[in-house]
DNA sequence: ACCCCTTATAATAATGATTATCAATTGTAA
DNA sequence: TTACAATTGATAATCATTATTATAAGGGGT
């Protein structure tokens, strides 16, 4: 498993980091195209496949949406914005969680599990008292 | 909310109860040809759609790969294999998980959450036995 | 049975996200 | 510096899903 660290991969894991976002491939492509404007959408998508495979970044797949991918990729859950689609990180104590009692189960050997949350996120909740407001005027 | 209950609603819903498995729209599709040769994909999405909605169905969203439907309505979580792609159901106490305990976090207002394992299923498992005694002799 | 109105259908085009292809370029190592 | 493998940019292809649209049913009420 070596893998070149290419100016396009350094770039683009660096915006991933600064970012302190969930963000996905074509908003990465954006940020990125500012350092390096001839770069292709389907190396952004590349790379960010290559980086998740070496375990330098998370991927994340949430409930029939587009991928987002984590620079954080220490073992932790997330809460979905059912509005406008954002990502959090959320504390979630996984303890909670034992795959061991439920491995029996249908004769799997699990290897992992996720725990996904969702909701309506606060700018959208205030968003949506403006909007009530506006009407009722 | 009022919807008809059409023919074509009807033979798909009876094949995802009786297939007592999580299928596909595709899946579904091939199977509802038997008896309706001339339904057009579209209308078997169109369907889950609506009867999902209805809350007669569930629709499940897994990680980065095609929906699947449930005919099974309780709440309940899933595990999926990651080499042949089939959805089980899982049992786990969703009592365990306090959607209250998280739901300061961020200003989100959580309206759900759901538990997703992953793993290998029996008959990938033994597939790989045999292939890798193949293998050795 | 006939008309009206709404909803649903089949066929197909369009979309959106992602992956595959491939010729050209670059990096690295002998 | 040659030679090979990995990577890139450009773009085509794919896959799942949704949108479009003309046509066809499903129910009343008369």
């Amino acid at each position: 498993m070596h893998m070149r660290m290419t100016s396009q991969r350094e770039i683009i894991l660096k915006e991933l980091q600064d970012s302190h976002q969930h963000l996905t491939a074509d908003e990465l492509y954006e940020r990125v195209k500012k350092f390096m404007p001839r770069i292709s959408l389907a190396t952004v998508y590349r790379n960010l496949e290559t980086l998740s495979e070496a375990g330098i970044i998370g991927k994340l797949e949430i409930s029939g949406r587009q991928k987002r991918f984590d620079a954080d990729v220490h073992p932790h859950d997330h809460i979905f914005c059912l509005q406008c689609q954002r990502v959090d990180n959320i504390e979630f104590d996984r303890n909670l969680v034992n795959p061991a009692a439920v491995a029996s189960d249908k004769g799997y050997r699990i290897t992992g599990y996720r725990v996904e949350f969702k909701g309506i996120c606060s700018s959208c909740r205030n968003n949506q008292e403006k909007k009530r407001d506006g009407d009722e005027q």
